[in-house]
DNA sequence: AATCTTAACGCAAACGTTCCCGAAAACGAT
DNA sequence: ATCGTTTTCGGGAACGTTTGCGTTAAGATT
C-alpha cells in the first residue's frame, strides 16, 4: 500500500505526468474529458502531492518555525497559539522549536529551519545568547525573520513587543500608590532586552516619585519560579525591610510569592507583590497575584501576520515595522491595601 | 549568496557529483587526493547536505514528530523534554505538534507527520478522538508509531504509561487515611482511558475500605484548571458535604483549590485535596498540594527509545510492549492532618 | 606480450513534481 | 489544397542527492 504518486495516475490513464499535473491544478490547456478522468482517479486513489518533492523544486515548504525559550511557559506558549491561529487560516503549518535557553540549541535550530526550506522564521531569544550572527547571515540573504518578545536591536527586522517600560512603570507607581515605602526588583537576566526596559521603567516610577533606589534590594533570576524561590529567600532574609516587591515576570513572582508565604508574611499587607504577564495561573493563587497583562495571543497574531506579509511580498524589506503592543495593570490581591 | 550545493563543488574541481558525494561519505573508492581536495573545499564553501534532497531520495527525514493535546500542559512539555533528551542523542530532531484536543486537528497533524515522510510518531491522545482509522491505515503501513499517557487499546503497538489505577487508588487511600469520611472524585473526560482508570481505581479503595460510593460527588471536567474551578463551585454548593476531594489531575486539582479557597474553606481542615501529576507548580500553591508523582521525563525517554528502536528494527513489527510506569504518593499540606 | 586485477572515477537513473517547449491533430479560412 | 489557429497533450530538464554499473588506465600475473 504505497503512497500513490502522479506517475501511478498516468500509466493508468496511459497519459503523461505533465498531463496529470496540469489537470490536477485544472490547467486551461487540459481537455474536459481528461481532466474529468485524471481527477476521479485522483480521488479514488486518495492522491496527495508529495511536500518533500514539491519542496525540493520550490525551495519552499509552507511551513514557518518558530523558536521560544521553552514551550512549557504558558506565556509562549499562548504566543504559540496566536501563532498557529493566523498562520493556520494562510494556510501554513507552524514547526515549534524550543532553545532551552541555551545558544548552541537556538543555532542549531535556526540550522534546522533554513536547511529544510521553511519559509521564515518566529523567534524569542535565548537567555543565553549574545551573538546574532546566525540570523544576520540568512537575514542578510533575504530569508524572512520576525523576532517576538525577547528582541534584539541588532538585527533590522520586523519586531513585535510589548511595551516594557511602561508595564514596569505602572507596576511600580501601583505599588507606590498603595502605600509601599521599600519596593524591591527581581529582575530577569540582565543581557535579556525585556529585562533591562522593565528594570528601567521600575527606577523611572521611583525616581519620578522621589524613592531612594536601593541597589541592595534589585536582585536578579532566571525566569522560572524554582531559582526566583531562592533568589526572594534570600532577599527577605537581608538587612533591608521592604515591604513591596516588582517581579520582573509572573514565573519570578510565583516564586516570591511562595517565598513570602514561606517567611509567614501576608500579602499584601506586609508585602506587595506584583508580577508581569498575566498566566492564567496568576488568579488562582492564594492570595491572587497582581501582575501586568500582556497580549500574549495578540502577539503571536502579530508576529505571524507580520512574517506572512514578509513571505508573499519580499520587496518590502527595506521598512521593518516594530509593533509595540500595549499592558495593562491588572490588581488583585496580592498588591490591594487600600479598596 | 546561495547554497552550496554538491553540484558547485564538483565544478569547481572538475569532477563528477558522484565522485564528490563519495568522497564527503569517505567512500574506499575515492583516492586519498581527491578526497582531500573535496573535503577541503567542501569545508570552505561551509557545504552542508540538503535534507530535503536526501529525504525524497531515501524516504526519511531524521525527524520524529510529537502530538500532543497541549505543550502549555507542564506534564506533556516534561514528556517532550524527555523525547527530546534521548532523540537529540540519537540523532534525530523531533518535531512538535499540538492537536488542541481537537479530533481534526489531530489528523491534520497525523497527515502532515506522514506526508513529510517523519521517520515515526509519538501520540498522547486528544480528548475528542474516538475514532483511530488515522493511526490505523499508517499502523498497517508499517509506519512506527508509539503511545503514550493518553493510550488507547484499539491499536496494536508500543505503549508507555504509568499505572493510573494504583496511582488512583493510592490517592484515594491516603485521604481515607488521613481520615476523611466523604471523599469526592473530579474526574477528567470519560473516553479517555487514563481518566477510566483513575476512577476506577478512586472506586476499588473506596469499596476496600467499605465507604459507600456516592455518584452525586463524582464530577467530571476537562483536564484544565479554568473549568475545574467551575465544577468544583458546584460539588461545593451540593447538598453533600464533602472533606475530600481526588482530583484526576492537578490542573483539576488546580481549579479545585482556587475553589476551596475561594469559599472560604481550609485546607486540609474543612477539604483535604489531592492531585495528579506533580506538576512543579503544586509545590508552590497555598498550602501546597498533595498529588501523586508521574514520571513525565521518563514517561518520555521511555517513549523515545520504543520508537527509535521501533525505527531502526522494522520487523520487531509482531511484538507490542507496553511499559507501565510506577507512580509515587507525594504528601504535602493539602491533605495532610495527621502528622 | 597477452590477460587479469585493481584503483579511481564518470554516467545515468531514481525520488515526485512542475513547467518550458515543442508537436500533432482538428478546424476554419483563404 | 494550403496555411494559420486552436486545442490538447508529451518530452525532458530541473530541484540535490545517492548508487549500481560501466569504463579507463595502470600495474600485476602468467
Amino acid at each position: 500500500m504505497k503512497k500513490t504518486t502522479i506517475k501511478d495516475i498516468a500509466r493508468e490513464l496511459n497519459v503523461s505526468t505533465s498531463t496529470v499535473s496540469r489537470a490536477l491544478r485544472d490547467s486551461y490547456e487540459i481537455g474536459a474529458e481528461t481532466k474529468q478522468r485524471v481527477l476521479e482517479l485522483a480521488q479514488r486513489l486518495d492522491y496527495t502531492p508529495d511536500p518533500v518533492a514539491l519542496s525540493l523544486l520550490s525551495s519552499h515548504s509552507n511551513d514557518i518555525g518558530v523558536i521560544v525559550p521553552d514551550i512549557s511557559n504558558p506565556f509562549f506558549a499562548l504566543v504559540i497559539a496566536g501563532i498557529e491561529d493566523v498562520a493556520f487560516a494562510q494556510g501554513y503549518h507552524v514547526v515549534i522549536y524550543q532553545s532551552h535557553d541555551n545558544y548552541e540549541r537556538e543555532v542549531m535550530n535556526v540550522r534546522h529551519i533554513a536547511n529544510r526550506r521553511k519559509d521564515g522564521m518566529l523567534v524569542s531569544l535565548a537567555t543565553g545568547t549574545q551573538d546574532y550572527a546566525h540570523f544576520k547571515s540568512l537575514h542578510d540573504q533575504g530569508f524572512p525573520i520576525v523576532f517576538f518578545d525577547r528582541i534584539c536591536d541588532e538585527i533590522d527586522t520586523h519586531k513585535v513587543s510589548v511595551d516594557d517600560f511602561e508595564g514596569a512603570y505602572q507596576a511600580t507607581e501601583h505599588l507606590i500608590k498603595q502605600g509601599c515605602k521599600t519596593i524591591a526588583h527581581i529582575s530577569g537576566p540582565p543581557n535579556l532586552l525585556i529585562s533591562r526596559r522593565r528594570l528601567h521603567g521600575y527606577r523611572s516610577a521611583l525616581l519620578d516619585y522621589k524613592i531612594p533606589i536601593l541597589e541592595d534590594i534589585i536582585m536578579s533570576s532566571e525566569y522560572n519560579s524554582p531559582e526566583a524561590l531562592v533568589i526572594t529567600r534570600k532577599l527577605l532574609s537581608g538587612s533591608v525591610k521592604v515591604d513591596g516587591i516588582f517581579a520582573s515576570s509572573d514565573n519570578i513572582a510565583i516564586g516570591s510569592h511562595a517565598a513570602i508565604t514561606e517567611a509567614g508574611l501576608s500579602m499584601p499587607h506586609d508585602i506587595a507583590l506584583i508580577g508581569f504577564s498575566d498566566l492564567p495561573i496568576t488568579g488562582l493563587l492564594n492570595p491572587p497575584l497582581s501582575t501586568v497583562a500582556q497580549p500574549a495571543f495578540e502577539m503571536g497574531r502579530s508576529a505571524a501576520e507580520l512574517l506572512i506579509n514578509l513571505i508573499k511580498n519580499p520587496k518590502n524589506d527595506r521598512i521593518s515595522i516594530s509593533n509595540v503592543l500595549r499592558t495593562g495593570l491588572v490588581v488583585r490581591e496580592s498588591s490591594l491595601r487600600i479598596q
